[in-house]
DNA sequence: ACAAAATATCAGAATATGCTAATATGTGAA
DNA sequence: TTCACATATTAGCATATTCTGATATTTTGT
């Protein structure tokens, strides 16, 4: 019945929400620098040379889709890479998706 | 030096690309029902519920980033998922992502 | 209570995205 | 060539995103 095999369009809502969330080159950096280590706002603003302001607006953004853990410490505040999966995921796109093989796709106009 | 151990600059705005195209219903919609089988614009058309114009678009779209294959056949236009490994992230998306655990992530304010 | 440090939020401008409706292009058949 | 069908492209609007700069909030130390 339902043409999306198995997916509601919840769901497909939220996945898409998730890949948005991925495809912004500062969150990217976000979470790959997250996947080595947990750091607090201010080491990722002096890691990754970004604006202060700008990097809490993504932080934001990852935790509230659940991508990141959050902890307080005193002034600071710790974030912590909370689904390892994003990894995994990032790998696959290394690997697989960035060469872009493109085996003869036969377009021919 | 690179404080994104490993991946350039460029790297990382073509992995944000994939992602936001794959962050869009529509397109997943798109890659899901490809998975299936390959299928012409106005098998797309009909089996998605879209407008004809909103799915040539988004099929451009998937195209130009070698998502998709597309090969003529008189009138016809036959597109094909050229990337396997999008299911892969989809499934894991689907197992590890959409649930949310949100395992205590220790938010205590 | 006050100051300083760490983090968050807001306002606004620039740009990007997604959609609809209309039009263009390409293809095969008569 | 002309028609009908299949697909692509365009224009324009509405909304969303991203960024900067300024301001707020929270916490600790004095």
């Amino acid at each position: 019945m339902n043409p999306n095999s198995g997916w509601t369009d919840k769901m497909l809502e939220e996945v898409a929400e998730a890949f948005k969330a991925m495809g912004n080159p500062v969150r990217i950096k976000i979470l790959r620098r997250l996947s080595q280590s947990p750091a607090t706002v201010g080491e990722l603003v002096r890691d990754l040379g970004l604006p202060q302001s700008l990097t809490s607006q993504h932080l934001k953004i990852l935790w509230s889709l659940h991508f990141l853990g959050r902890k307080r410490n005193g002034a600071h505040i710790t974030y912590t890479l909370s689904r390892p999966e994003v990894l995994t995921i990032f790998s696959c796109l290394e690997k697989c998706m960035l060469p872009g093989p493109v085996s003869g796709n036969g377009e021919s106009r």
